[in-house]
DNA sequence: CTGAGATCCTGGGGGC
DNA sequence: TGCCCCCAGGATCTCA
């Protein structure tokens, strides 16, 4: 599911591949995941030239040069496809993607971006650059987790506010940190070896700096494998991430914990899967 | 403010 | 082998 390294690595490939060039043309057979409505992404996107690529959260800019920006969220199993007169016959764009592929951009050049999605949850929007942080699951967003404003005196404030809750579900709440989801919110507590049901008051004060850390850590390091590939995810260029091999807990219950060879367990804290090592994490 | 449950989708896995 | 049911999951919305 992308999170905000999945992310991070379509944005990335995105900046180097598509920037500078014009989208010529725009096609879809999904026309609810389409805001305003087609006519109106239309009008805002064609003939318009790719100026830059961002990200916001789990959310994706691409920001056109006619005033224009498009927001995309790929949900779980949205995947965008970057194909080009080189690679558009590599076995990478085997099936199960290609099935799904509801959209398509035709860029300058002979590129195209094509946007699957098997669930059909993804969703992106054409609105005005300047709105882009109005539209209303942006301007719902807590800091993003790994920018400079999240640091160390707003996540101690945050957990504050939230001594009630358990950390496991403050973590996965967008609007206090922007791009943890399911799989990082149980690797980020395994790395901080704490329990994911604790209670945010239960908290010591090494242990609230220890998550801090570990948060930072373990999304940096799975930017760097280029995103975990769990289940579905491809980056632009057709291929899985590599920071499934690196997981400690999540996807593994009743496997060994890495560190101490502990069967790992599964509980819902927020109707949502967490993973945890019973005896690493206190 | 908080949590629970439903919703949007569809492939895949488990059970029989 | 085949069918049915349920689950997964990000985010939003409604309801208690």
């Amino acid at each position: 599911m992308p999170e905000l390294p999945e992310v991070q690595t379509v944005v990335s490939q995105l900046e180097r591949k598509v920037v500078g060039r014009t989208i010529r043309g725009f096609w879809t057979e999904w026309a609810k995941a389409v805001r305003p409505s087609v006519a109106g992404f239309e009008r805002a996107v064609v003939g318009a030239r790719i100026a830059g690529v961002r990200r916001i959260g789990k959310h994706i800019v691409i920001d056109l040069g006619g005033g224009h920006s498009v927001v995309i969220h790929l949900k779980m199993t949205g995947h965008l496809l970057v194909k080009d007169r080189e690679n558009a016959k590599s076995e990478a764009w085997d099936d199960p993607y290609n099935r799904f592929i509801h959209h398509r951009f035709a860029l300058s050049g002979g590129t195209r971006i094509e946007f699957s999605d098997m669930r059909k949850f993804a969703w992106m929007e054409a609105v005005p650059t300047d709105d882009v942080e109005r539209l209303k699951s942006v301007r719902a967003l807590g800091v993003d987790a790994l920018s400079p404003r999240f640091d160390r005196k707003y996540f101690n404030a945050l957990l504050d506010r939230k001594s009630g809750q358990k950390i496991g579900a403050v973590l996965l709440d967008q609007a206090h940190i922007a791009g943890i989801g399911n799989i990082y919110r149980s690797e980020a507590l395994f790395v901080a070896a704490i329990l994911p049901d604790r209670p945010v008051a239960t908290l010591a004060m090494d242990e609230r700096a220890r998550l801090f850390r570990a948060v930072r850590f373990v999304l940096r390091r799975a930017v760097r494998y280029r995103g975990t590939s769990d289940g579905d995810f491809r980056d632009t260029d057709g291929l899985p991430g590599g920071f499934q091999r690196h997981l400690g807990v999540y996807g593994r219950e009743g496997k060994p914990c890495p560190a101490c060879g502990t069967m790992i367990r599964r509980i819902k804290i927020g109707q949502r899967s967490a993973f945890f090592c019973p005896r690493c994490q206190k």
